[in-house]
DNA sequence: GGATTGATTGATAATTTCTCTCAACCATGA
DNA sequence: TCATGGTTGAGAGAAATTATCAATCAATCC
């Protein structure tokens, strides 16, 4: 699998939580950090791409970590809102590291690069006039918007 | 599984296809129409629930429609446009049918009740900005609302 | 720093989900 | 109505996901 790098983005570098805040969110729950939960969340948070588990599970083999761990990791990590599922254009499900602060993902369908925009405040005013008429209770939404970025249209940029 | 009366919807009826829309659009495309295809379309499009591929097969089985049907089926109403998916709050796979136009659901996370609503024009300023800034050529995008309908908190209302 | 302890891990088995195969059947068009 | 190419259902097969359990590890308390 090939990682390149980083196309721009508009949410500055800052917004991925360092690993250092994920230790945090850890520690607040009082689940312990272990090296392969840290290094699965490496693995999706510091691509530019969301990846597969199946990649996941390939890219993390030599590390030593098992499939089943992926498995758990991904989870537990999706749980606590580190990850978010993306979807390609051929329906495959990746996971990438939303960053901190509202924001959603901008998914390229071919090659899965993600870049992040924030797009939050028109969403807002947006759920309250839902709630009032509906009568649910909002409690999020899931916002992906997907393109195919320059790199797989081949355009020289 | 229980499929309860209709909720309040901000799309009047007529916005979800009707049966003869969707013999239009296999016609178009010169697939040929079933009375599988069409029952497997009504089971998601008439309920007010997205319901999972498990629940579609248990209950169309005494229909006689086999659970590869319902596969295959699935993916090609999907392919069409015909299917979206949604994920309740334990994060199932669920399918219901957009309506006609552009529209987004409201999915209550508990019993994946769907109220449909039209966000459409918040976004379209959006991508553009988006297309711009990025490179990206866009071509969609994914947005669902999450909420714990009034039925669900248990509002008598 | 070192021992304790409850949670986590990896390997593998088991299960669930999804796809493929193929003979029989059906929708479409002549 | 007939021909025919696509569709279907049943079951086999493959892939994805989860459960099991002994060994290991992270966090806590000396």
């Amino acid at each position: 699998m090939t990682r390149s790098k980083s196309l721009s983005s508009l949410a500055p570098d800052e917004a991925v939580p360092a690993a250092a805040d994920i230790d945090a969110v850890f520690r607040a729950k009082g689940i312990p950090m272990t090296r392969q939960r840290r290094q699965v969340w490496e693995f999706f948070a510091l691509g530019s791409r969301a990846a597969t588990i199946a990649e996941a599970t390939d890219g993390l083999r030599e590390a030593g970590i098992g499939q089943a761990t992926v498995y758990r990791t991904v989870t537990l990590l999706s749980d606590l809102g580190l990850l978010v599922r993306v979807q390609d254009r051929r329906g495959d499900i990746g996971f990438t590291a939303p960053p901190i602060g509202h924001s959603h993902p901008l998914v390229c369908g071919l090659c899965r690069r993600v870049v992040r925009f924030d797009g939050d405040g028109d969403l807002t005013a947006f759920e309250a006039k839902l709630a009032a008429e509906t009568g649910f209770a909002i409690y999020g939404h899931h916002l992906e918007v997907y393109g195919v970025c320059a790199e797989c249209r081949g355009v020289a940029r």
